[in-house]
DNA sequence: ACCGCGATGGTCT
DNA sequence: GACCATCGCGGTA
């Protein structure tokens, strides 16, 4: 392994995501780490996670509970199906357009937990394989790393049930846009006190 | 504040 | 047929 992508998903925090017309500063991550981590989709190889197989700095989009999308940088190296879930960010452009998208949320909320992420910036299936590092065009791209964005804080993944001990959720401390931590309904109960 | 739950559909066993 | 990498609402406190 090279860089690890729980390094990969903490160089995101701070980017710009820029998704059809509205743009964020990304505030709050996961990273699945493919073939090796229980967690993510790519744990088994199947028609859907195969493209997180492939090369890095693509856009992996999936469905969530039949309702939502997620957008997920894919960080490679090919073969190991690691990704990073964007799951939140501060909307810095395009703001009118987000709010069009998404109705009548506070402006912290516009893009805040990775449903409404995807859909403040537009992102839908049609999506699915974008080259985020090209330069041209429309569509989903991915903005250069940025040297110091700020504290990073780390915890437990939300909403899995498996690999649920593992602190691979990363966000920027004081971000109003952080989604709030549920945890998987089905995850084991965490101990607070001895 | 926390907790429960319904909507809704693809993916996988 | 079960299981979700979710969200927002409506209940109880």
């Amino acid at each position: 392994m090279t860089e690890d992508v729980e390094t990969e998903a903490r160089g995101l925090l701070g980017r710009t995501l820029t998704g059809h017309g509205v743009a964020v500063r990304i505030t709050e991550v996961e990273a699945y780490g493919g073939s090796a981590d229980p967690a993510s989709h790519a744990f088994t190889r199947t028609p859907r996670s195969e493209i997180m197989y492939g090369p890095a700095w693509r856009l992996y989009v999936y469905r969530s509970y039949g309702i939502h999308f997620c957008a997920n940088v894919v960080t490679g190296p090919t073969e190991q199906g690691a990704a990073v879930l964007v799951r939140a960010g501060e909307v810095v452009e395009g703001v009118d357009l987000a709010r069009a998208r998404r109705g009548p949320v506070p402006d912290h909320r516009l893009a805040s937990g990775p449903g409404n992420l995807a859909q403040a910036l537009g992102i839908t299936l049609d999506d699915l394989g974008t080259e985020l590092l090209a330069e041209d065009g429309e569509g989903v791209r991915l903005g250069p790393a940025v040297a110091d964005p700020g504290e990073i804080v780390a915890g437990p993944r939300v909403g899995v049930s498996k690999a649920a001990d593992v602190a691979w959720r990363f966000w920027l401390a004081g971000e109003p846009s952080v989604s709030a931590y549920r945890r998987s309904p089905r995850a084991p109960a965490i101990r607070l006190v001895d």
